[in-house]
Formats: C-alpha cells, structure tokens, sequence
DNA sequence: ACCCAGGCGGGCG
DNA sequence: CGCCCGCATGGG
C-alpha cells in the first residue's frame, strides 16, 4: 500500500548525506528522491516528491505501521522554521542550511546507533558504511521476494551477534573495533535493555551508554541524539572542534568542555541540530 | 610513501 | 583527574 505524507522543509537527499545511522544500511537513487531500506520483514520505499520547502512523502509498504516508523524516523513532527531561527546565530550556520536546506535529525534504532557509532570511531564514513554492511549482510534477517530471493537484510540485533568472535569482526574489517563490537553486543543482550533507556533525562543516560565497552563521550552523545532523539546532545568530532575552534575562538585549542558549554549557550535546546549542519558543512562542503 | 578518518581505553604523572 | 599514546584498515 502507499501512505502519503505532507512535509515541508524536508529533504530526503540531504538527510541520506549527512551520513546519519540510517544512510549506512540504506540505498538511494541518483537524484535523492527515492530511498528504500529493509524493515520488520519488508523493503520499505520511500518516495520524496515535490519541492523542498513543500512536498510530499510516499511511503509504499504492506502496511501502514512503515508510514508510522518514517514519520519518527525522519523526525517529520519537528518544526524546522522554529528551529532554523533558534539555530541561525551567524552566517555560518545559517550558510550550511541554505546549502542544506531541509537536511533533518533522524531517529534510529538505539541498538543499531550503539553499533554503528562503535564503528565509527577513527575511521571514515565509507568505510563505516562498509564495515556496517558486511555486518548487516553477515548476521542480518533476509528479506524475501516473491521468487524467494533475497532482497535485502534488516539490521541485526546484539543477540544476532552473539555467535561472532572478535576474529569474525575483524574478517568483516571492523580491525580494532572488533573487540568493542563483540563486548557491546554481549552486553547490550545481557547486561542493560537499551529500549527501557529514556532519552529525556541527558546526563544519566550518557553514564549509562558509556558503561558499554566502545562508548566514549562523543559516541555516547551521538546515541543520545541519533537514536534517542535527545536534541540536547551535541557530539564533538574533529570536524566539529576544529570548526568551533576556527569560527567561535579564532583558531585557539578548546577543551570539550568548553566547546559543549559554548554550544548549550549559543544553540540552547536544539544544538543537536547545530551540530548537524556545522558536522556536514564541514565534512562536504569545503574539501 | 605518507596522512587522515564522526575516538576510545589504558597507563602514567 | 588530565594528558598521551597506540590502534586496524583503506582511500586520497
């Protein structure tokens, strides 16, 4: 069946780029519009049509929970021309959103932004997305079509995992993460149920995710953010400290610290979303 | 060949 | 504590 949605300030393309948990199982065509990913059983195909300050979402599935799980995955309740306007301090920022206009937050499996941002640790996006695929493709649920092939795999939980080894990780390419890898998902089937977490109280939950062998501070806040939908939370890559650093202190070293204090005083409650467009600016933008 | 990539854990002072 | 170092691997 096919659900249609109204969105405005929305765009699919940008969203996909901006190299968020969900871009790393997904696929997309050429012009951006149109995206599909594996699901409780199914691929889901999403459809973006129209323009960007106002168009529409067509989500083709067997049932409508898929439209559902778009509507909070691709966050499309938030109000980005609220947001933009607490966000746009400066020409920087506000710059990066008319480059990349409509680029949203997505909110993902809490499970899967645990192991996609262990992954991500000192290493770069195409390789993340390829290690996070061999992983999906190795231990991921088969979706079938309808001679029976296999169509694609849905992302993997950490007891799907369990049967790996840190050898089978580092087979997969995830070197010295594997470890990381394998104690996570050990943990996170065992040890804590990710899903009980609330995403609302920030501090307690970053000391709870950091317990997880792998998580450091700015993996943590990427979780929070990414997969809790906490926009309070704002990760501090390279990327992001260096261009804090050369914009906001005029080249000088800050400590995290420091930069976090900046970023809830200058964006407030919806730095997540600062984070964002400071994040793919400076990783696509100038290179 | 050399440098870097969405950092982190462990060890040392 | 705060700082520093090594770390698998592949692409530019």
């Amino acid at each position: 069946m096919i659900k249609q949605i109204d969105v405005s300030l929305f765009s699919l393309r940008h969203t996909f780029e901006s190299a968020q948990p969900l871009s790393f199982y997904a696929d997309y065509n050429e012009n951006g519009s149109v995206l599909s990913y594996a699901e409780r059983g199914e691929i889901v195909k999403i459809t973006h049509k129209g323009s960007v300050e106002k168009g529409m979402l067509e989500i083709l599935s067997r049932d409508n929970s898929a439209a559902h799980d778009a509507f909070t995955r691709f966050r499309l309740k938030d109000r980005m021309p609220t947001i933009y306007k607490n966000i746009s301090t400066d020409e920087h920022i506000s710059n990066s959103i008319s480059l990349y206009n409509g680029m949203r937050l997505t909110m993902n499996d809490p499970w899967e932004t645990v192991l996609t941002f262990i992954i991500s640790q000192f290493n770069n996006v195409k390789r993340i997305r390829l290690i996070t695929k061999n992983i999906v493709n190795k231990f991921g649920r088969p979706v079938f079509g309808s001679n029976g092939e296999i169509i694609g795999r849905e992302f993997p939980e950490s007891k799907a995992l369990l049967k790996a080894t840190e050898k089978d990780f580092m087979a997969l390419g995830a070197g010295f993460r594997s470890k990381y890898i394998v104690e996570a998902a050990e943990y996170c089937t065992h040890n804590i149920d990710l899903y009980k977490f609330s995403g609302s109280n920030y501090y307690k939950l970053k000391e709870d995710l950091m317990l997880i062998k792998g998580v450091g501070e700015k993996v943590a806040d990427c979780i929070i953010l990414m997969g809790y939908g906490n926009l309070k939370a704002f990760p501090i890559d390279v990327h992001v400290k260096r261009t804090v650093e050369r914009l906001y202190f005029k080249g000088r070293k800050k400590k995290l610290r420091e930069i976090q204090e900046f970023a809830e005083e200058r964006w407030g409650r919806y730095r997540g979303y600062a984070q964002l467009y400071l994040f793919h600016n400076a990783r696509t933008g100038s290179r």
